[in-house]
DNA sequence: CGTAATTTTGACTCCGCTCAATTGGCGTGG
DNA sequence: CCACGCCAATTGAGCGGAGTCAAAATTACG
């Protein structure tokens, strides 16, 4: 809601000032900048001042488009770029020497990825679209030299640095001491409040990603995630049909990430 | 916490001060610059130039002692500096609501403590000394300041944040799709390898955390950690007396954290 | 429209947990 | 110095939650 309503005040005020939109040449008129984003808010250039939004225009190098089932990146590919999330939902996942394969997040619009090649100069896990996507690609040079200028960014790079960190170490909470229904109930309670930063519906969803995807995350096999499902279902909790997902009862759902048996 | 805003006058005043270290009152005497530490190549001056390294000694502007049992920092704490360990073992935990508690990660000497706190303004995660310890105190924005003079320390923050999130992901993959022995094994190496890096012995070391504590951090029950380290010894793998671990085999180790089955 | 992929559900198994008792180590105080 | 108490670690017995294997149902997609 609130996303929705900044979104269109940005518009507005983008279409008058004093150089509107059409007048710009043709390759960049269906392009958003930064400034007139709607996700700006929960981007790169969070809290940022509009002057320092426009040098911020220079970041974003170009848009890449990824199709459902294409890697954004994979495991070992050379670092040379962060990517902010435009349009879709992405899984990030490494895969151990057999085939095992962890996914580590689900990221939506206004996340960033690569965030794990900033410090090996290679990426270490796979970004795999779960739709068609759109991603802002920011170089990370030029990252960090808008960052010595804007001391904003810089700071807000660390945040989201950090912030990420912070999520890891609850994943790992999750992992190592809750039980399987807890660990979906949290995920399901996540994926809810990041959708409504979104402005979209708290309670009724689209999964984008299989059973198996989500054991993965939640270390659990998709039978096991599958039954939960149907046992959610049964206690009230949800209304599930297939990938598609309504939360019936919050309270509930807290309750069961809450409850300690 | 009152001690540290009246170090960071101190430190102001110091700072403005053009002259070189040995003329410092004696109190610094016994004190050890970042560029006489033994700990530099693995802490955060890691690769820096001389003259980057007399700069980043205005970043020191106390060592505090933690004893064992006691906490560096509380989960809540405002966040006002980053702390690098000269001396001594911690151990980092989230608690949950009720009593659980989750370790997220055992830390040692020229690792970088409180890295949780930057994004929120508030820390995270307890950090507790796992036995008699010593920090250098690093206040972030200072951190930041001098960050903005030396792109190199930028880079390596950067670095060093994203390499913990590349960790992070790797002990989710543990807990998530990696079955008790292997857990183990690969703890043990891990540590090993930490070991190797300070100078001590790769197969010879004290354990400074409980079977609680292994167990908290790698998603299993103390009960089990002591059976495995029991099962490891008799297949000759390790010789274990209480907290003292002889690594036997290093390549029967790896092997268990290979094996599928 | 047909084939492959995903999801659901059931039956059974087993790894790691729970509960419980015992041993061992270590610091404290008599 | 030893005795005591406390905490950590070990070990056993039995259980249960999630995994495994298998088959059927449903859906997605070329």
């Amino acid at each position: 809601m609130q996303a929705v309503i900044d979104f269109q005040s940005a518009r507005r005020t983008q279409s008058t000032a004093s150089l509107p939109t059409a007048s710009l040449p043709n390759a960049r008129k269906f392009e958003v900048t930064c400034a007139a984003c709607n996700l700006r808010e929960m981007c790169l250039p969070q809290g940022l001042s509009g002057a320092e939004l426009q040098r911020m225009e220079n970041l974003v190098y170009s848009r890449r488009k990824v199709k459902r089932g294409e890697a954004l990146f994979r495991a070992g590919d050379k670092f040379a770029a962060i990517y902010a999330i435009r349009v879709g939902f992405f899984k990030t996942a490494l895969l151990h020497g057999d085939g095992r394969e962890q996914v580590t997040g689900f990221q939506m619009p206004g996340e960033l990825l690569g965030l794990d090649g900033i410090g090996s100069g290679a990426h270490a896990s796979n970004a795999v679209a779960l739709e068609d996507c759109e991603v802002c690609v920011l170089p990370f040079g030029l990252v960090e030299e808008i960052s010595r200028e804007i001391p904003g960014l810089q700071r807000h790079l660390n945040s989201v640095l950090s912030r990420e960190i912070v999520r890891d170490h609850g994943v790992m909470m999750l992992l190592g001491s809750m039980r399987a229904e807890e660990r979906l109930a949290v995920f399901l309670l996540n994926l809810s409040k990041r959708f409504i930063r979104r402005g979209w519906s708290a309670s009724d969803f689209h999964l984008r990603m299989t059973r198996d995807e989500i054991g993965s995350y939640l270390g659990l096999k998709l039978e096991t995630v599958s039954r939960l499902f149907s046992k959610f279902q049964a206690d009230g909790l949800l209304e599930v049909n297939q990938k598609h997902v309504r939360i019936a009862d919050i309270g509930g759902l807290e309750k069961v990430m809450g409850a300690v048996h």
